[in-house]
Formats: C-alpha cells, sequence, structure tokens
RNA sequence: GGCUCUAUAGUUCAAGGGAUAGAAUAGAAGUUUCCUAAACUUUUGAUCCAGGUUCGAGUCCUGGUGGAGCUACCA
C-alpha cells in the first residue's frame, strides 16, 4: 500500500507543482482524528512553497482521484490523513487469514547464515536469573532473525577451563567424600556450586588466618594455601595430567548434565557447543601474522599489544610476555574459527553490557586484521538484571537461581489457576503442564517486553504479574479465542468479499495492527530486540479485546458478519502464537 | 580522572525528528441474558536541569546533575 502510494504522491507532486520528490514517509494516523495513514506536509515545504494546508488539500484531491483504494482525506494542519476503503482491508486481510506462516520468511538456502551465541556458562556454579535474560534474549533474536529470513545457527561457548573450575574440583577432592549428584540427590551443577562456595568459605577463614599472623590483606589474598593449591592443579591440568583432567572431566559432565535439564525446563537450545578447552590456544597464529602486518606491536617484555588511541581507545594487550593467551587473543581466534566452520555472514554476540568495551575493541581488531565480516559482528548488549536487594553476588549467595525462580513461577501461576477454579475435567499432568506454560510465560514476557539495554529491577515478591501488559494476559486472550472456535459450529473457512461486509471501526483497527506483523519482525530482527515484538502482540490483544467487548461475534445475528469476526478471531490468535514462538513463549488452548 | 550506557506518571514499561507524550499497575467510579470477568469502560497523574539545531525535540548536538558499567599480563 505504502509503495502504491509513494509512486502515486511523486506523481501528484511532478503534475501538480512540478517538483521532483525524493522520498515520501507515511505513519499511521493517530487514533483521534479520522483516516488511515498520514502524510506530514512539513517536509516537503523545502520543495514546494507555501500555505502546508492548501499544499495537503490538493496532494488529497489528487490522490483520491488517482488512487483507487483511497476513498477519502482530511487536512489537519500539515497532516495529510487518508482513509483507505474497506474493499483494500478486506481483500488483504483475505490473503492474510489463509496465509498459514503470515509475516515468516522463509530463508534462502543460498544465504549466508548468521550465528548467535548465548547463554556461555562458566562450569563452576549453576544458571541465575542474569543467565536467564541472557537466555532468553538471545534464543529469541535467534528465532526472530530466522524469521526474518536468514539461517541461523545458535551456539554457546562453554567457559570449562580455568582457576575457576579447579577451585571447586579442589574443595570437592578435600571436602567431598566422593558424593556425586546421584548419592546426595542434587542436579550437578548444584553440586559443583556448592564446591566453589566451600572453595571461597575456606579461602576466607586462610586469608583471616594469615592476616591475624601478621600479613596484609594483599599478602593474605596471594599467599591462602588453597589458592596456591588450585594454582598448581590449573598447572597440572593444562600439562595433562590424568587424574586432574580425569576429575575434570567428570565434574564437568555432572555440570552439563544440570545445565540441559535448566536448558530444557527454559526452553533454549543450540546448534553447536564450541568449548573453551578446546578453543583457549586459538588466536596466537593470527597475532603473530598481525604483528608481522604492524596491526600489533611487541614491548621490550615481549608482550604483544594494539594501540586503539587513534580510535579514541586505550592500548590493549593480545599476548601475555609469557607467550599465553589472554581472554581477547582467544576471541579474536574464536570468531575467525567460527568463520571458517560455517558460511556465516554475521555474528552476534549475547553478552552483559560491562563488557562493552571488550567487544569494541574486539571488532576493532578483526577489521584492521583485515577480516571485512568485523562489520557484521554485533554485541547484543543487555543489561543487568537488579534485585531490591542489590546486586547479585554469587559468592555471597545474593542470587537468584534458575531453576527455583522458574519453579517458583510455576507455582504462582498454579495458586491463581485453582483460585479461579477453570480447570475442571483436566487431569493433574494437564494441569500441571498449564502451570509451567503460564508461569514461564509471564517470566519470559516479564524480561523479554523491555529493552534488552536498559536493566530490569526484578523483585522476585511481586514483580512478576499475571495481569496487564503481561505474557498470561496475552495467553488468556488466546485461550479464549480458541473457546470461540470449539463452539463455532460453522463453516468459517469460507471467503466473503468486500462488498459482502461494511467493516466496523474496532475491525479497521485490528486490520490495521495484523497488517503491522511482518514489518515489526523485520524491524525487531534489525534491531535485535525481541521487545518489539513483545509491546506489537500486546497491542493486537488490546484492539482485539477491545474489539471483543463491543461487537458481537458468536452472538452476531447477521450470519457473513459472524464468519469475518470468527476469521479475524482466528487470524488475531495466529498471529499471537507465532510471536510468542518468536518469545520462545508456548499458548494454551484453555485456561 | 577518562570512556560507554542510562534518566518519561507514585511504580514498571512505550513513543521510526511530527499532531493533544501512550499503556499497565496502584488510587477513584462503573460494566456479566452472546463468545472464558485472568476481561472491558470512565477517571486522577510524567519528559532531570540549562542552552542550541529545526517549520517542529522525550527523541539530535553542547554543558551540567543523578544512576550504572568499563578503565587487569582475570574470564
Amino acid at each position: 500500500m505504502q509503495n502504491t502510494l509513494k509512486v502515486a504522491v511523486i506523481k501528484g507532486f511532478k503534475e501538480i507543482f512540478d517538483v521532483d520528490i525524493d522520498n515520501v514517509e507515511f505513519q499511521a494516523t493517530k487514533k483521534d482524528f479520522e483516516g488511515d495513514i498520514t502524510i506530514v506536509i512539513f517536509a516537503f515545504l523545502r520543495f514546494v512553497k507555501g500555505n502546508p494546508v492548501e499544499i495537503g488539500t490538493k496532494l488529497g484531491t489528487y490522490l483520491k482521484e488517482n488512487v483507487a483504494e483511497i476513498s477519502d482525506f482530511n487536512v489537519v494542519k500539515g497532516f495529510l490523513n487518508l482513509v483507505i476503503s474497506d474493499a483494500y482491508f478486506i481483500s488483504d486481510f483475505n490473503k492474510i487469514k489463509d496465509n498459514a506462516t503470515f509475516g515468516i520468511v522463509e530463508p534462502n538456502p543460498d544465504d549466508k547464515a548468521v550465528m548467535v551465541e548465548y547463554s556461555s556458562p562458566n562450569t563452576n556454579k549453576p544458571l541465575h536469573l542474569g543467565h536467564i535474560r541472557n537466555n532468553l534474549l538471545g534464543y529469541s533474536v535467534a528465532e526472530i532473525i530466522k524469521a526474518s529470513g536468514k539461517k541461523v545457527y545458535k551456539t554457546q561457548i562453554i567457559n570449562d577451563r580455568g582457576i575457576h573450575i579447579c577451585k571447586s574440583m579442589l574443595a570437592w577432592q578435600r571436602f567431598g567424600n566422593g558424593e556425586t549428584p546421584e548419592t546426595s540427590g542434587l542436579k550437578g551443577d548444584k553440586l559443583v556450586g556448592n564446591y566453589y562456595v566451600a572453595f571461597d568459605k575456606a579461602y576466607k577463614e586462610e586469608i583471616t588466618q594469615l592476616i591475624a599472623q601478621g600479613k596484609t590483606e594483599e599478602e593474605a589474598k596471594k599467599q591462602a594455601p588453597i589458592l596456591l593449591e588450585a594454582q598448581q592443579m590449573l598447572l597440572k591440568w593444562e600439562a595433562g595430567d590424568e587424574e586432574i583432567v580425569s576429575l575434570w572431566k567428570t565434574m564437568n559432565e555432572w555440570v552439563y548434565a544440570g545445565f540441559n535439564e535448566t536448558y530444557k525446563e527454559l526452553g533454549v537450545d543450540f546448534d553447536k557447543n564450541y568449548y573453551e578447552s578446546n578453543t583457549y590456544l586459538l588466536g596466537k597464529d593470527v597475532v603473530a601474522e598481525g604483528l608481522k602486518k604492524g596491526v600489533f606491536y611487541k614491548k621490550e617484555d615481549g608482550s604483544v599489544w594494539i594501540d586503539l588511541t587513534a580510535e579514541g581507545l586505550d592500548e590493549k594487550i593480545v599476548l601475555r610476555s609469557d607467550g599465553t593467551a589472554v581472554y581477547m587473543t582467544q576471541d579474536i581466534g574464536t570468531a575467525i574459527e567460527r568463520f571458517k566452520d560455517y558460511d556465516l555472514n554475521e555474528l552476534v554476540y549475547t553478552v552483559g553490557n560491562e563488557q562493552d568495551y571488550h567487544f569494541k575493541v574486539l571488532f576493532l581488531i578483526l577489521e584492521k586484521l583485515g577480516f571485512d565480516w568485523a562489520k557484521n559482528c554485533y554485541h547484543l548488549s543487555y543489561g543487568m538484571v537488579d534485585l531490591p536487594s542489590g546486586k547479585m553476588k554469587s559468592r555471597e549467595g545474593t542470587v537468584v537461581d534458575a531453576d527455583d525462580l522458574m519453579l517458583e513461577m510455576t507455582d504462582t501461576a498454579r495458586t491463581i489457576s485453582q483460585d479461579l477454579g477453570k480447570l475442571e475435567g483436566y487431569s493433574t499432568e494437564e494441569k500441571e503442564g498449564l502451570y509451567k506454560t503460564i508461569g514461564l510465560g509471564a517470566l519470559k514476557y516479564y524480561i523479554l517486553k523491555v529493552d534488552p539495554k536498559k536493566r530490569i529491577m526484578f523483585d522476585p515478591e511481586e514483580s512478576v504479574d499475571f495481569a496487564g501488559n503481561t505474557g498470561p494476559f496475552i495467553q488468556y486472550t488466546y485461550a479464549r479465542i480458541q473457546s470461540i472456535l470449539r463452539k463455532a459450529d460453522f463453516d468459517f473457512s469460507i471467503t466473503l468479499s468486500a462488498n459482502e461486509i461494511a467493516l466496523h471501526q474496532k475491525e479497521r483497527e485490528l486490520i490495521k495492527q495484523i497488517q503491522l506483523f511482518p514489518e515489526v519482525i523485520q524491524n525487531a530482527a534489525s534491531n535485535h530486540s525481541p521487545a518489539l515484538i513483545a509491546n506489537f502482540t500486546y497491542d493486537l490483544v488490546k484492539e482485539y479485546n477491545s474489539f471483543y467487548q463491543t461487537v458481537p461475534i458468536l452472538g452476531c445475528e447477521n450470519e457473513k458478519e459472524k464468519i469475518f469476526r470468527t476469521q479475524l478471531s482466528n487470524t488475531v490468535a495466529e498471529i499471537i502464537k507465532s510471536a510468542f514462538k518468536l518469545l520462545g513463549i508456548e499458548v494454551p488452548e484453555r485456561m
């Protein structure tokens, strides 16, 4: 429609005013004014001198005469509001209702793919609320990009090596008495996490002792025997010590089993896992090459650096003086590896905003090394999840555990559902599945509706609601529509033409909202923002509920209107379902 | 100190440089003979401050102020 109008407007300006307009911008007409689509005349004042109202009137008259779909117009100040004919809306809606994948673009198999990295946990502790935001965002963005017509690979890099896992291993050796997930009944990640905490406790005790013996705090922190032992263990691991490597493998397997449970509950998945134990040596040869090319330089002590002061950043180390890799080295190597492994065009990193600087530097380095895909790397940066009690700190035990939180949400959904008592005739199993759908729907929607780069204040006690702009509110609308469809004992699949029905105002509004869906998906994909999908869906539901309360659907006496309104309901439900799928949220048939 | 992000109703979130800044929640008042009241309708209430650019600024620019993060030969 916009394209048709654009051509007509350009032609109109040429014929009426004899000027060439390069671009025309449209916006949806505000609800308080009559019309469907609006052209802002002010924007043309630099081409055509004169009174905006006069220009708008002339253009409106021209469009009404020359564009079949424009049935009327009005001009308010500098705004030309165009009224689009019912016939256009009805014929467009008929196309949408028969299109099962409306808004979703199939990927072209020949196109290069997008890789989305998210989650990327450490193997020394369970997933927490921060990981939930990361996982939900990464998964949803991957699904949205897929729906926008690109092939997508979901990946995570598992940080399975380093001093942190040695700490858990050491504590387990010392205090564990051979405890396993089986003997303790604990999830593997929880078990290993407990030993990480145990290490920290023992470490702190040793520090206190050393300080009592007269050391400074700094000395004590560096000299605590348990820490030195953990560092020894890391060296042994790097040397391939059989006993250490075997323990490392065992404990990591426990953690992976635990993570997989959490991922499954959360509804996220991955196409490929990268393990840091395999990738931590990558990147060194690239640094060597870069050194030859003069991208990097070497200091007297042998460490390698890049000077980014010309770009307004600092100098950054890329290789230690002992020749070992740092985080940046690995990331350089891993990025290159990924572009070798897959036919990629774009790489998205879902990582918290505390690493904004790191990724800015990383992308800049890749660009300087001459990789032209560097400009297609994107850091999907998101804000922290804050608790009323302050920042989450794993060492202080002030974290909200991912599994616990999901359980809590399901419990809340159960309580509310039971109070409402609407699920008679459902088996216990079906009910439990539904509580999970609703509870997780609330959690996911709550987190995804917020602009990723903003921080979220999360109050576990009360912040996740079931009324208002929430997941369950939208799920409820879907379930209600399913109820209508179950009761519709007539054939609502037949297609009605424009001369058979006249549109009610609420139906026009609803169709306009429905038509936006494909554009919203594209926008959400290019902005990497699930929040756009969430807020669109909420607007759609608001519009539908208003329609639902205003005009009778099954109770409508006019048979054709009844059919049309049922079709509208069905289409709204289909879009809710598609949109929520992109957010990783399920929709219930009943609730 | 330097760099980055952020600031909108009491609270949680919206607003592609466009019209009278929208929702939700909390507060006040109402609506169930049709389809699920987890709904709907009405109502009170906000752009951190000072400049600038523009026909037009919550949005862009400059300078403040508040909040957060980064500024490791940790990851």
